[in-house]
DNA sequence: GATGAATGAGCGTTCATTCAT
DNA sequence: CATGAATGAACGCTCATTCAT
């Protein structure tokens, strides 16, 4: 195990200095989703962080990578556990979907992550290289393992034959409005939501629509 | 006389001015859905709409009341029509809700005033001046609405009585969700949806829920 | 009387054309007193005047102008009476010199135009034409006829022969001193000042100085 | 050990990031002396300093506070020293205030530090929070000061009992006319005054007043 | 590696002045 | 004569980025 041997290995102050990029993506992370992107201000980041300014040129090209990086660090892995998931996977398509949902809540949906979604839907139009990296990293990789499921949950004869594009659109879009909810209509000061009470609704309505006569029977 | 002359055909540069706030406001809105509320620049603004800088501080007094001058050109107006709607209207409630969400398609969803709603979930949290205006002229008149036609149909004996709150953000939500889409999976590239595909779908699904036995029998 | 037969020789609205410029002037003065030559804002004077700002620049080319005008129409008048009181005056120096002091307190001094003093002290540096004009038209001429007076008073025997340059300053000083202190010192909510006892006990102690044993013994 | 070094001989930026507060003060002094405080632009103050508009930045939070610690570096320690000089003063109080006057016009008022006093009066009207800033720090402080040397003058019997408050202007009255003249009259060209002359003849014929018979005979 | 001082382009806003009507 | 819409230069202030130490 690498990790084990690395953190061995080094003096403490070496340890100290692995940590800072860590400090730093966890500062920036809290700082974007509070701000959102245009808004987060380096030297704040930097600040909560710990450091100065300079420092996180170091490990940062720039803003963008910077962003990119947050992403890279907290988004991506959960996605590559999902496909993993996936691939292993021995069961019901239906089991399968739901333990992608409840993944994606518990991991992302129900923390502060959740908040990079919302801003990339609000400011992708401003940044464009940064919603290509976003696409091709979290969009279009998360949209391919839920088409993956349901053309499983096809092939296997649990799912009506549907049109995945539209299947994979009708899944998410409970999950993002949430997301939005949670960041937004908070903020305007609406009684809060009851997040499982609401997946769950919306879950069931909509999976429901997907399954085969034979499956909805079991 | 020159009164009358003047009443009926106003020298050009008087008929300019009177369309100016119109121009600006088109442009304003158009820059705000295009970039949102922080990263639209007032220059750009006055140069769209062919004037200088300075002019749009003859017509607006800064760029907060420049934005709630396009919200209350563009958003409120739809809304007075549809609590006129409302109280004049007699029927079966789930035409009514059917005739408001329509109008809300033709008139909002569908066009980039949209694009306002996105704008200020994504950016509320930043301004909380205009997101409290945001919320007082649109969001908690729209949500009424919506309530009053809930509360309506239970009163008639035509929808089930439900938990008011929730079933108009379970109304919301599709609606949000639609103009999310439009607005930045749009940029993402991703395959565009069928709106009227998509709100007939969840319009079934959830107003359904609401009927009560004898309704849905009709 | 030229003034006579052309109020009579005009029409009313032409007479209302002629106070124009009046009306204008009278709104200068109050807001260069209350807010000084450069914070003071054309538009702002137009519209106390009850004129439109383009209207303002057919009588005053410019801003400059319009505050010469100012200084013309209003501290200029006190200063020919003067030099005619002072050409025709028969009897002691020093009642002629006290007759100057208070016409100048009631004319100037306690009225808003020693405003107009307090200003050019404080921005003559940041307009140096405008200072010019007023060092010209006002100050070189109030202190010319000061210094007449006392030249007059040593001329005809009743002062010492004194530093006339020196005395004049001493004689002005304390009246510019009121001068300030009832435009500051008053918005620095300080106590305030009895101006009639300042100005006696002052021009006692300084005028004393001046006199020849034999006036004083009088 | 890098500390000691670092101690005895910073590097050549350190030590100019020390004085950059010092330098930007300096120039800040200068213009708000020369031009006013509305009328000193933020980006001169840096250029004189050597330095870009957003390095002011740096150590300044705006201009207002610029202008704070201008008044805080300069005025308040001749001030504070004033006190102390009172607080532990034996001798008579004529004496003191004597010194104290003469300390005034070393410090001040023969310095471009009288200019600020001359800013105040010209443009408190303008920038209320900055005149009440430089009424509590100066005003007050210094008005507050001379009433005690007058009184602490009566309390032993070397000065008249006086009305304190119209005895403090009377003696500040002559000092801040020489302010003014030394900052616009010199702009106007006139004939430059003898500061030392001036003040010679007036701290006598207005001290003169105060002493008690007993203490006039000494 | 780490610092933080320095930069400068750019934004929102103001206001004296112009000019077509 | 009177208007007031339009201008544009200039100000106070911000912040991503650079670089000497």
């Amino acid at each position: 195990m690498p990790t084990l041997i690395e953190a061995r290995s080094k003096p403490r102050w070496e340890r100290r200095k692995d940590a800072r990029p860590q400090e730093l993506l966890a500062a920036a992370l809290d700082l974007f989703v509070e701000r959102g992107y245009a808004a987060t201000r380096l030297d704040e980041v930097a600040a909560r962080a710990g450091v100065s300014k300079g420092t996180l040129y170091l490990y940062f090209e720039n803003k963008e990578e910077l962003f990119k990086a947050v992403v890279r660090e907290n988004m991506v892995p959960p996605l590559a556990d999902a496909e993993e998931l996936i691939n292993n996977f021995e069961g019901r398509s239906s089991d399968l979907l739901r333990l992608c949902i409840d993944g994606w809540w518990q991991r992302i949906g129900a923390t502060k992550l959740s908040g990079i979604s919302k801003l990339m839907m609000a400011e992708s139009g401003n940044f464009p290289d940064v919603a290509r990296f976003y696409h091709e990293e979290v969009v279009s990789r998360g949209g391919a393992l839920l088409s993956r499921i349901i053309e499983r949950g096809v092939a296997l004869d649990e799912f009506r034959p549907v049109d995945t594009a539209m299947a994979t659109r009708v899944i998410i879009a409970p999950m993002l409005m949430l997301t939005m909810w949670r960041h937004s209509l908070h903020a305007c000061h609406l009684d809060p939501i009851d997040p499982d009470a609401f997946l769950d609704c919306l879950f069931d309505l909509l999976t429901r629509g997907f399954e085969t006569p034979s499956g909805r029977s079991t």
